[in-house]
DNA sequence: AGACTGAGTTCGAAATCCGAACTCAGTAGT
DNA sequence: ACTACTGAGTTCGGATTTCGAACTCAGTCT
């Protein structure tokens, strides 16, 4: 899709499992602890065949995994992989850009620190230097490409 | 759509507008610094009608603004607001969780602390308690809604 | 036997997506 | 003055996705 390949290919594939609205969803109703066809079903109001589509390549690309929990009827359910775990730091960047920008948006905050309860910040950590920075100074998305 | 709506209202509402392949790419795109049409047609591979009708809807929710950058032919080209500016951090997760878990991740960092070069790490940051820490300190997503 | 549960599948209708070709205003070259 | 070109779209018909509603299938409960 890509004529130049060379930077986003990563991304790309990514988006191509991750990047639609459902998926996003899953993942975090995943994080919610829901685990169940019925559940996900119920709770985002997602038709049922996209369901099973979307969970179906999400566990193929190792975000959910298909777990039998039970013999006697035999039943799965969707639990989320490490791999989906590390999805969270993108999910809550969506989540606290949605409570600053978002039109809707319901004013209260919904993301905080647990032990203390204020409201989180995120924010670019940088090893070497033990520095903490924003957005401006990440070379690689481009953000500073010009000027 | 939800049926119980309390949580992820606005969630949901961020992701019926950036919730999708192009609409992400299209921020990544303006974060690399593509302004116009023929630009993110050509770099993203999308179909111009799509493109069209993604712009005009980032427009309307305030990630993108339509600049008119030339008067002779007149001519508009998209900048990214401030809103749109603020996706960065969700989107720098997004390519981390690519460079790390991705099937065909290139291995390579591309992502870094701009001064120093460093691959950079992303955290949250708690202001009352001037620390850093992981997801799972996090509450409101439910990471930890569990046990 | 009859009703219920959970995890799906099947169906046809409706909405989206796509590539390719077209428009329209103005500019540049000959 | 004619032609070619540019940039930002629009129009077209066909292919793909999405949807809701109803159905299946194994097993359990009463």
């Amino acid at each position: 899709m890509n004529q130049q390949g060379q930077p986003g290919s990563a991304i790309e594939e990514t988006l191509r499992v991750v990047g639609d609205r459902w998926s996003i969803l899953l993942v975090r109703a995943g994080l919610r602890g829901i685990r169940r066809f019925d559940d996900f079903c119920d709770d985002l109001g997602i038709a049922r065949p996209v369901l099973t589509e979307r969970l179906r390549r999400l566990v193929k690309f190792g975000i959910f995994e298909r777990v039998r929990y039970q013999d006697k009827p035999v039943r799965y359910e969707y639990r989320l992989t490490e791999a989906g775990l590390a999805l969270s730091p993108a999910l809550v960047a969506l989540v606290r850009w949605s409570e600053e920008y978002s039109q809707e948006a319901t004013s209260e905050t919904t993301l905080v620190h647990a032990p203390c309860g204020t409201e989180l910040e995120q924010a670019f950590w940088c090893r070497s230097c033990q520095t903490t920075f924003g957005p401006h100074a990440v070379k690689g998305v481009g953000v500073n490409d010009e000027s």
